[in-house]
DNA sequence: TTTTAATGTAATAGG
DNA sequence: CCTATTACATTAAT
């Protein structure tokens, strides 16, 4: 099953058929990465079931109701406050009109972990700047400071908690990159000297 | 550049200002966050200036030489470790040779605005169909996976996880379009009954 | 124009 | 809280 999928892959080409086969025949011999990996099998130990590819915005595939598959009632939901796009706010209103109460309950008891995803929110450049100026002067700040926040900014005090955990793992890894620079450059310069 | 200046503390906007200030008032009046709680943690400040954004193929490009700004001439730093393809190395060879000094600055201003960006990497058509067979078993391919077809490939373990990051977002949107098309058709024909 | 490599970052998971 | 990944929205190169 598996290999017969990645030996597809020659059918011309002399040259790159050469590399395809060379890699199939790793896999088959040396297994350097082995079917398992491939098929799956390693995947993160979670009870995802091996052999199957993981993708969790088709798994409504197997469901019966072909309504509950469109991602669209994540729109509808309260945690939504991402911004609006007429494309989208179209589905909405579409979804509303014919879909019953009882359906929509439906489709929100068959959201998976990446339908009940929250959708991503997109801070104002108002919100932005104060969020940074704040964080200039506390890159911690308690629940107290960040509910203030949440009031003044018009958000929820998760987002600003995320928000200043996610400035701070931009902050850190910004500093571990600049030292590493500051590293090989002294390396490279001691070599040239 | 395209993306939001985070940095940044603007001089108009009269409305920022209006809530930056009035956020500090509430600071220094109410105390709904101690100044001693931002003090204490100032500690944390370093000086970064700003986060600098990890462009290792950009590493040693000085930039008080405006030649060396030009991401064309990266591919002369011994240090670019990216794979040089014919297209990129032609490109060279004609800057280098039909270009006058002028004209390759003036070359340099008009594509100023490439700067600091990966030069786009062409994948090879063996490269694609490896990655896509590996694709159709596993979306989600591990670093060891990654690693590996990295070797067999000749390509940065950084462009296959981006290739897979973009692949999903691929698929997820086609499968998107061809529900909502099913759910279109779908009111469609029980409009027409 | 269309497709897709690259980027930045919000959201999530696990420790 | 942190680190590591992922999804997602955009930008820009082909």
């Amino acid at each position: 099953m598996a290999s017969p999928s990645l030996c597809a892959a020659n059918t011309a080409a002399s040259q790159d058929l050469h590399k395809v086969s060379g890699f199939a025949e790793t896999k088959t011999t040396q297994c350097s990465f082995s079917i398992e990996s491939i098929l799956g099998l390693e995947q993160k130990k979670d009870g995802i079931p091996a052999g199957k590819p993981h993708r969790p915005w088709m798994d409504a595939c197997d469901d019966s109701d072909p309504h509950l598959q469109i991602p669209v009632v994540c729109y509808e939901n309260p945690l939504f406050h991402g911004k609006s796009d007429p494309v989208q706010d179209e589905k909405v209103l579409k979804c509303e009109k014919y879909f019953s109460v009882t359906e929509r309950l439906s489709f929100k008891r068959e959201l998976s972990w990446y339908r009940g995803r929250r959708p991503r929110t997109a801070f104002t450049r108002n919100q932005i700047e104060v969020l940074e100026n704040v964080f200039k002067m506390n890159s911690y700040p308690g629940i107290d400071i960040r509910e203030e926040l949440a009031r003044k900014l018009d958000l929820d005090e998760d987002r600003i908690q995320i928000w200043f955990q996610n400035r701070r793992a931009k902050l850190k890894r910004s500093h571990r990159e600049s030292q590493f620079l500051m590293v090989k450059n002294t390396f490279t310069s001691s070599l040239l000297e």
